[in-house]
DNA sequence: GAGTGGTCTAGACCACCGA
DNA sequence: CGGTGGTCTAGACCACTCT
C-alpha cells in the first residue's frame, strides 16, 4: 500500500476541473459579450494541452455559457431566450400578423413510411410539407417541417406558386379547429440542412420538438421543429405564471446548507 | 488559383463524414445492444486517428444512438423512452401508489436569492426541498429537486424523520389543488451530484425541466428536474393522441423528392 | 492480465475574420 | 497579413471490466 496512495476518492479529470474554474470566472469576472483570452493562451496559463482546454470549453458551450466564433474568439453567451411553444404564441393558427415564422418552402409528395406512421396514414399518401424558420429578434432559432396530409385539407385550391401554396396550407389548417396536441422533446444534432437554416455548424446540439395536432379526434398535422439548444429554452404551459425562472440551468438550485 | 484548387464547395470534416457512414451502418447492419468493433480497430479500418473516430462517436452518442461503456465497448443504444410529464402521469399529487419516484432526501432551509426569485418569495424565507429520483423500468432517468415554501404548507406537522417529512410535504402539496403550471426545458450537463444519481459521468448531457406550480394564483412549488438526455424523450400534452411518434429524432423527416 | 473506453499531450495545418 | 477557433494526428497512460 502506498504505491498509488491517495485520499482523493475519484481524481477529477483535468478538463472537468478546468470547466468548474472557468465557470466560476465567467460568473464572477465576465459579462455577456466579453471575449475570453484565446485558447492558446488559456491552455498555457492553466498548464494543459490545448485539446484539454478545448474539452472544458466544449462543456461550457454545451451549457450555453460560451459562444465560440471562428476567427473572432470565445465570448460569454447571453442567457438563453425563453421561446414559448403554446399553440397561440406559436402563431400557428394565426399566421397573419405574426412575424415570428418565415416560410422557406412548401412541397407536396407521397409520405415516406416513417412519416406515414407519424401521421397515422397510409404510406405513399399525399402530404404537404411546409418548412418554416422561427425568428426571435431577427435571429433564426428554430426550423420546422410541418406535414399535413392532403386528405385533411379538402378544399385546398389547385396549383399555385410555392409561397401561395404554403399560405393556403397554413390557412386551411387554421380553419380546422385544432383541439388537441401531443408534444415530445429530445436532444439531437443539426444535420447539414438544418444547420444552415439555423446558422450553425453541422453537429450543433438542438432540441427536437415533435408535435402531433389533432382535430375532431383525427391527426391533421405533424410538426418536427429543431430549436438551437445553445440559445433556446422552450417554455410551455399557461404563459408565465410568474416571470421567467432564472434558476440556473445546470447549476444546482441550492438552499443554504 | 489552383494552389488549393478544389471543386468541393465545403470539404466536410472527416469526423462528420465518419458519423454519417457509421449512422448508416448502425441503421442497416446493427441492432440494439450489439457491440461495435473497438475504437482502435475502427480508427484503423477507416484510416483516421483514434481521436477523430471518437469525435464521430461523440456525436452519435449525443444523438442517443450509441452507448459507450468503459471496459466493455460501444453498443447500439435502445430507442429513447418517452417519459410523460403530465401532472397526473408524473405521479406528483398521487404519490401513494406510484412507484415511479423514489425520494432521496428532504431538507428545510432558508431560500437562496436565486431560489427565492424562482418561487416569488423573500430571500431567506424557509423552504422545504424534496429530492427525488424518477425510475423507469428500474433505471434512474431523472433527478428532481422540489422546492416548496413553508408558508405554502400551513399544516405541516412538526419535526419528524426525514423520510416522513418528505412524505408530509408531498401529501400537503397534493391537498393544495394545483391549478396551473408553467414549464421550461433546456439543455444542460450533469454536475457531479446529479450525475451520480443518474448513474452517468459528470458532464453528461441532460434536459433540465423547470416547473412552477400554482394554486389559487400563487406559486406553491418549484421543481427542477434533470432528465438523462441520452435515454429520455420528454412527452407532453394530452397523453398519446396516437402512439409514440417514431419519426427520427435527428434524421430529417423526408418525403420522397 | 488482456481488452475496453477515457484522458491527456505536443504538435501540425486549415478556414475564417478583421485590419 | 496576423490572430482566432476548427480539425487531425500519433502516441501515451489511466480506469474499468471481465475472465
Amino acid at each position: 500500500m502506498g504505491t498509488t496512495g491517495q485520499l482523493s476518492a475519484v481524481p477529477e479529470p483535468k478538463y472537468w476541473h478546468l470547466r468548474t474554474v472557468l465557470l466560476r470566472a465567467i460568473d464572477s469576472e465576465f459579462s455577456t459579450g466579453q471575449v475570453l483570452p484565446n485558447e492558446r493562451e488559456l491552455s498555457a496559463r492553466f498548464g494543459v494541452a490545448r485539446a484539454t482546454l478545448r474539452q472544458a470549453l466544449d462543456q461550457l458551450e454545451l451549457e450555453g455559457r460560451l459562444v465560440r466564433r471562428r476567427g473572432i474568439g470565445t465570448l460569454i453567451a447571453a442567457p438563453r431566450v425563453g421561446v414559448p411553444v403554446n399553440r397561440q404564441e406559436e402563431g400557428w393558427p394565426g399566421t397573419a400578423r405574426n412575424q415570428a415564422w418565415r416560410t422557406v418552402d412548401c412541397t407536396t409528395a407521397p409520405a415516406s413510411a416513417q412519416l406515414a406512421k407519424g401521421l397515422g396514414i397510409a404510406e405513399g399518401a399525399t402530404v404537404h410539407t411546409v418548412r418554416r424558420v422561427r425568428l426571435v429578434e431577427g435571429r433564426a432559432v428554430a426550423s420546422e417541417s410541418l406535414h399535413v396530409p392532403a386528405a385533411a385539407l379538402p378544399h385546398l385550391p389547385g396549383f399555385r406558386a410555392e409561397s401561395d401554396r404554403a399560405r393556403s396550407v397554413l390557412r386551411q389548417l387554421e380553419r380546422l379547429e385544432v383541439d388537441g396536441e401531443s408534444r415530445s422533446v429530445e436532444l439531437g444534432v443539426a444535420e447539414a440542412e438544418q444547420a444552415a437554416l439555423l446558422e450553425r455548424p453541422p453537429g450543433a446540439p438542438v432540441l427536437v420538438m415533435t408535435t402531433q395536432y389533432a382535430s375532431a379526434g383525427r391527426l391533421v398535422a405533424l410538426a418536427v421543429a429543431t430549436y438551437r439548444a445553445d440559445t433556446c429554452k422552450l417554455t410551455f404551459g399557461e404563459a408565465g405564471l410568474v416571470e421567467v425562472t432564472p434558476v440556473g440551468a445546470t447549476a444546482e438550485v441550492r438552499t443554504a446548507s
